[in-house]
DNA sequence: AATGAATGAGAATTCATTCAT
DNA sequence: AATGAATGAATTCTCATTCAT
């Protein structure tokens, strides 16, 4: 059973560099980080990383995509426990900010291919953003048919959502604010959210 | 009074190369923009633009510093009109929208800055959402005398709002939606947060 | 006698290598050739052609010889048929035209190891020239005993019908002269040099 | 007048690349020369050299260039002089002769250039090998006008006039005859040039 | 003050070769 | 014997910055 073996240790190697590339780029940006410092930590020799990824670009594109699959794993373990909308949002809430927090060095490097100039990495980044946006348009329309909320436009309301929650953590931890100042907060915008949202009264 | 005409050609070259700067950066970001080409777009010579800005890195604070002077005062302009809080919300998120429309290089170079890796440009951009922190707290406390809502964090509540309004906005872009369907949504985004910070209802 | 197939494969194995050896350094030269892509191309792994030959140097030698070797074969063949002096140099003409044609490989490896900069495969180049010298060398002995022509410097001679030979094919080839056009010069080149080294005539 | 002097500074740091160039070419050939070191021996940075060839390619495609200008009027100086045709061609053959002795670099570089796999440098060397059929053709016409030879292809018997010559000296130089060796056998040559060439007798 | 020629640090990538399996 | 994953030396080219004019 060699054959598993190696697969094995060739899947841990890859991971290996993909975690260090992580923190390489997030430390640097993709312009600055040193491929042969990423080997390096690896513990790899710098020609190896060429066995796994083609190029540096490819590298960080292949780094995009594994941060975008954990984070949206996460997000939908966060979404997929029953509770009120509200009480669903807030998890959402609670979901994104533990990532900020636990998995820094990951929700840097796609904030900032999804603001960076970059196109090839913009649109890599792009695609977790609609896939956020789809897990949340579920909740919402979960949320309608129960009455807790009222909207005309679900994707525009889940943009809504995810920009409040997603910005709010990410311009709180550029601010400095405290980490627990932070999650405080998730219920209370969770509870903004649905009041904003709020079904228009019916007269009866 | 040469002096003074030289002191006006000075600064006119000075806004030239942020420009020109403003462009490039926006185009390719930190790393890959060239200085020898904002230097010739520019219509000087390479070695001119180090009597203007110490370094790259000089440059390109200095051209952020430009980027949030006149958004700020963009900003600040949109808010000052009269009308009720809600008005005033939608206001800020159509002068979000333009300025992301209008000026993108600049937007977008600002963007890449806050949530880049680049601590040293962080930090710049980061005062410049302080100012808009400030500025919407100012509007967020007359609607509250005004019992238009009601928060117990204007600071929070003024996060929420310039997340949300940006966020909203860069999203979208980003997304590809159309410029119409965004500055559309001005009014319910504002609606959105006034109910969502709406007044408890006071028992009479 | 499992001896004698294995020894049989190795050999063949051997050749095969040399065969696409040979096509690669053709196509890419010395240090382009991807040893690599040759193995690939022999069906065998990596490491095994270092089973075969030491380095990438030494394949390259082992090439030149055994071409060295085919090449003089042919050449001797063409030559050891009887007729004219004329008739066997027109021979030799063609058998260097068909030899640049039919395994234009082997020749163009050849002349550009001969006229490259690469001591150690100019030497290993030269070796075929000198056998080359040896053979023509005995063909216009004969010639001289026969009366047909007249030298004072055999080796001289040899060398002057070998680079006529050699160097008018090759130079047509780069000229991209059309194959027919050169072997229909043979007996015209023949004969001018036969006319060339024609003994003096005798006064009686 | 710092306009001139810049711009004969200038032609001189490019010929002195040029120089260096052929050296290291002539020695290692183009894969295998540096260009650091071609930039450390001509005395600027390695940088510099960019400034002046676009990348090593154009440089050695230059370098081609330039020696094909040397050559040629080397070569047609020596046709120039009057002459029976005989004497006109054991100068053409004494000129490759100092050419390959004198200035071997460019000698070899541009010979391997010829017989190498590159098809770029390929072309640009076939060039040069146009221009030198060229100019002996129009010798040749002379000749035959003058009724020294009589020739049905002046174009072939250009090229037999070039193979000889050029492969006779290069085969000469790589089997080390001595260098006297050689220029004594430009009469010899050219003699049977004439002879193989020679007109038809006449019946009278 | 303005210029742009010159510089050289720096980094991605290739590929011959090794060696554990 | 055969393999191919791993290695790291080696090299081209870019571009921010300097400085003589």
């Amino acid at each position: 059973m060699p054959k598993i073996v190696d697969e094995q240790m060739r899947e841990a190697t890859r991971r290996k560099i993909l975690r260090e590339a992580a923190r390489e780029f997030a430390r640097l940006g993709f312009d600055q980080a040193n491929i042969n410092l990423i080997a390096e930590q690896a513990g790899i020799g710098k020609g190896t990383i060429y066995l796994y990824f083609e190029n540096k670009r490819e590298l960080f594109l292949a780094m995009l995509r594994t941060i975008a699959q954990t984070q949206l794993g996460t997000v939908r373990a966060a979404l997929a426990e029953a509770g009120t909308l509200e009480q669903r949002l807030a998890r959402l809430f609670l979901a994104f900010a533990r990532l900020a927090e636990e998995d820094s060095d990951s929700f840097s490097v796609y904030m900032s291919a999804l603001y960076g100039v970059n196109r090839a990495f913009q649109a890599e980044a792009t695609r977790l953003l609609r896939d956020y946006l789809a897990v949340i348009s579920l909740v919402l329309e979960q949320g309608q048919a129960n009455g807790e909320i009222q909207s005309d436009d679900i994707e525009a309301s889940s943009l809504l959502v995810l920009s409040l929650t997603e910005s709010y953590i990410l311009s709180a931890r550029v601010l400095d604010w405290p980490e627990a100042e932070i999650t405080n907060r998730a219920e209370a915008i969770a509870h903004t959210i649905i009041q904003g949202l709020a079904p228009k009264p019916t007269v009866t």
